[in-house]
DNA sequence: GACATTATATACCAATTGGTATATTTCATA
DNA sequence: TATGAAATATACCAATTGGTATATAATGTC
């Protein structure tokens, strides 16, 4: 890796917090000029503009979540203990994924509404993704017949990622990691009562 | 109601659905000018400063969506049937609260996180009596044998605001009401098969 | 180690920010 | 209908915004 990606990538790692923290309008460059701990000319030299920072730095939060996930999910065989590893990981990891400022997805979701159709669309194919990662667990788990095949992969997906989500922001809103906690014991509980074969 | 409270009134009614829509940061004082239709000193007239506008947007925000929440509730008698409606108002009103920004909750939760100590307080608040209302009607329903007394009135709530927020979050994301619709599902199919005696 | 290139810092720009002081209008009451 | 008070509009403020042009520094190559 050149040096101007080595740059540009120490960058997206720093503002990626930032934006994540204090969403788009925000954050402004001075901010970004101050915790990255350099100026304006060498942000300018390697991005564009604002945009370019913050949609690199949204794909950054999004992807750097994504593989650990991945890791989680490659240590696991079973789909149904992949699903319970998967929602674990959010609940063991809250502290640190609030020091960054949380789920990417819901904070990049609210800020973008009305404000950003760029990003919006943006995050609209990640959160898709990430939707259909969790199904896409579900009809591998059908066909090994690990999961019941009555189950609707898209349904229990729905339920599953907003148990996480809601969960996120219940304990964002309320500073406490009992309400995700409660909604990882629901997951485990359906997974283990009604996916499990 | 005298005319300067009227007045108040009317900026706030205006401001809460583009605080709501654009966030704090987001939103400017000029662009409430242009959106409420008078000028900077009818509104500092009236309100100290742009927080105050905001504490005071988001309060009317919830308040509103509260109070129609507890006719909703008030037409039912039944514990079940309270959790079902309460759970449809959403689904059913999409459209509409989408208008106006969507859920203040979930919009306030993540738009205050660092970057509002006071409105993120608020919010804290707000979040809990919103909870409490939901395990309120649980506990309700099991003192007067509707719901089955093994049922935990928090754990169920935080189930049940989680699948809300998450559903409105994805929904949001994607554009489309169908993962709203499969927590809905999934709500009354909760009622119905594990809470009603 | 000189040189060309790349990368970063500095100094600046117009526009906008939240907020205020003052001028003007509106309005109720006498 | 004249008058005093309340409400609103206008004009302005320093500070900050995103962004750029240019100067300086760092770096790899010969």
């Amino acid at each position: 890796m050149e040096k101007s990606e080595r740059t540009k990538q120490f960058i997206i790692e720093k503002a990626a917090a930032i934006f994540n923290m204090y969403g788009y309008a925000g954050t402004s460059i001075s901010q970004l000029t101050k915790e990255i701990g350099m100026t304006k000319g060498a942000i300018y030299g390697n991005f564009k503009d604002k945009d370019e920072i913050a949609l690199a730095s949204f794909d950054y939060n999004f992807s750097k979540i994504s593989k650990i996930i991945a890791q989680v999910l490659h240590a696991k065989n079973d789909a149904n203990d992949k699903l319970i590893a998967f929602a674990n990981f959010y609940l063991d990891n809250f502290s640190e994924i609030s020091k960054f400022g949380g789920c990417p997805l819901l904070n990049a979701t609210v800020d973008s509404d009305f404000a950003h159709p760029v990003l919006k669309k943006r995050v609209a194919q990640a959160v898709e993704a990430w939707i259909e990662s969790i199904s896409g667990i579900i009809y591998s788990g059908i066909k090994k017949e690990q999961i019941k095949k009555n189950i609707k992969p898209e349904q229990f997906a729905s339920v599953f990622a907003s148990l996480i989500e809601g969960g996120l922001l219940l304990s964002k809103a309320t500073g406490s990691t009992i309400q995700l906690s409660r909604n990882i014991d629901h997951i485990i509980h359906l997974v283990n009562i009604e996916l499990r074969v």
